[in-house]
RNA sequence: GGCCUGGUGGCAGAGUGGUCAUGCAGCGGCCUGCAAAGCCGUGUACGCCGGUUCGAUUCCGACCCAGGCCUCCA
């Protein structure tokens, strides 16, 4: 089975080789911990430790980084704001994140390394690329030499010429060029900082990926991902410093990027305010509906969220529960293996909605094969794949007895209405069955009669 | 303005040079006291115009439209 991941540096899909399947090294970009995340920032963590845990399954050792970044002027801005140090900002939604994280079905990466825990490495990193002659201090600053690096904007697609036509560069009397970028600023008295040779500072935005990267995975990573809007100037400015500082060996052999999450059809951003927060989310649909939508879409497409693609997830999703919930007698086959198929699928540059199809196919299969000697095995066949994708992880029963963002059922009162409407019914009183039913509706139960007695759940 | 993606049936969303994506919704039927669930059936989809080809939604070119990056951003 071939692993095959479109990257960046080539804008094909090509077959993913790691320079050493002992130690195959995946870093992602993490979240800026000053407020909640929204569930475009979501998109990158589902589908990078989806990579990370195929990743797991076909070489010996993974070593997956997802870095925190707690040092940062919106941080600073937040903190202030709050009157209380940067680190009471940053641990709380450092916190909050990954709580978010693992109720989302999210698998935690190996290393998180944190910004402000690098800063010997981050200095260390400045003073090499300073004596290599890529970067210059003036004014207590530390900027990043642009014209030192022949091949700087090939990650990106553009040239330092087309940077300076759109002059939308930040010009600075200190900079040399207007493309050069800064590694190490200066910190005044009431913001935070480290001593450094070029005084008190803090580091700028990109060296601390490059830091951590190369203290956690190595001067050489197999995969770097992050969300395309980090294509430029993020990780153009970390193919610059890392080879740089590396004597011009390769920093990143794959680079992924994630498609945006759309609202309306715009880009979902804290700048433009129309962010839907996933703390929030996560208590008013069910976690498994969240990572569908999120993986409904291939990563590399846009994604729209919306109203409807929730509804239609939760329409699907109750569908393969409701699969699930008829073959619950059934007993799963045991170690039964993740269908080849469905495997290669996520493969192929995890091609999630092949998966989907796949998996809707799984689950009429299973359905079918109700009352026949292959129950178990499809059964298995099918919470084996889904489970690889983090959904079908729950009990179909309490699957559609769950209450997301609304008043808890009354199970004990829902158990005696539908009592006393199966009493009505045996006396064939139909109107005061229905009666009945119609007042379940009221509390948001639907019921449904079968041979085997009524069941009933939650939702129209 | 520069660079880069993408436009698929009511909605979502893969994919392919020449029989089928798939899901949701809808419609008809079966089942049911009636529903629900389930089952069966059901749609001349590939932005526009040219070109290549025996044949293009799929390849090439122009055009229109949408989105992203160029400043913080997953």
């Amino acid at each position: 089975m071939n692993f095959r991941l479109h990257n960046s540096l080539s804008r094909r899909v090509e077959d993913f080789v790691p320079q050493d399947p002992n130690r195959v090294t995946l870093y992602a970009c993490g979240p800026t911990v000053y407020n909640y995340i929204h569930i475009g920032n979501a998109r990158p963590a589902v589908v990078f430790a989806l990579l990370a845990r195929l990743l797991r399954r076909h070489f010996p050792g993974v070593v997956y980084a997802r870095n925190i970044t707690d040092v940062d002027d919106k941080i600073n801005d937040a903190a202030r704001a709050a009157g209380v140090p940067i680190s009471a900002i940053t641990d709380r939604y450092a916190a909050a994140y990954r709580e978010d994280m693992a109720r989302l079905g999210v698998d935690p990466p190996d290393v998180e390394p944190h910004a402000t825990t690098h800063i010997p490495q981050i200095i260390a990193m400045c003073e090499r690329l300073i004596a290599g002659g890529h970067a210059y201090a003036a004014e207590n600053h530390v900027l990043f030499d642009v014209s030192s690096y022949a091949d700087y904007g090939h990650l990106s697609g553009r040239s330092v010429e087309d940077m300076i036509a759109g002059a939308r560069v930040e010009v600075a009397p200190y900079k040399k060029n207007p493309a050069d970028f800064v590694l190490w600023k200066p910190s005044s008295d009431d913001l935070p900082g480290w001593d450094s040779p070029w005084g008190r500072g803090r580091p700028g935005w990109h060296i601390e990926c490059s830091a951590m990267s190369e203290a956690h995975l190595g001067e050489t990573i197999d995969i770097h991902a992050g969300g395309v809007d980090l294509q430029f100037p993020h990780h153009e400015n970390e193919v610059a410093q890392s080879t740089c500082a590396h004597g011009g060996k390769v920093f990143a052999r794959y680079w992924l990027h994630n498609g945006m999450l759309t609202l309306e059809g715009r880009k979902m951003s804290k700048s433009v305010g129309n962010t839907l927060i996933l703390h929030e989310l996560l208590d008013l649909y069910p976690a498994e509906v969240l990572r569908f939508v999120l993986l409904k879409a291939h990563y590399r497409q846009p994604l729209d969220w919306s109203d409807t693609a929730l509804q239609q997830a939760r329409a699907t999703l109750d569908g393969w529960y409701g699969v699930l919930r008829d073959l619950a007698a059934v007993e799963a086959t045991a170690e039964t293996p993740v269908p080849a198929e469905f495997e290669a699928a996520l493969l192929d540059d995890l091609n999630t909605p092949e998966a989907f199809a796949l998996l809707a196919g799984m689950a009429d299969a299973a359905r079918r094969s109700l009352g026949s000697d292959q129950a178990g095995a499809a059964k298995a066949r099918l919470l084996a794949a889904a489970g690889l994708i983090g959904l079908l992880r729950q009990d179909p029963e309490t699957w559609f007895k769950q209450t997301t963002g609304g008043a808890a059922v009354d199970a004990a009162r829902v158990e005696a209405l539908i009592a006393e409407r199966n009493a009505a019914r045996a006396a064939r009183d139909f109107a005061r069955a229905d009666a009945i039913r119609k007042e379940l509706g009221e509390l948001g139960v639907t019921i449904e009669d079968g041979a085997q007695g009524t069941r009933w759940r939650v939702g129209a």
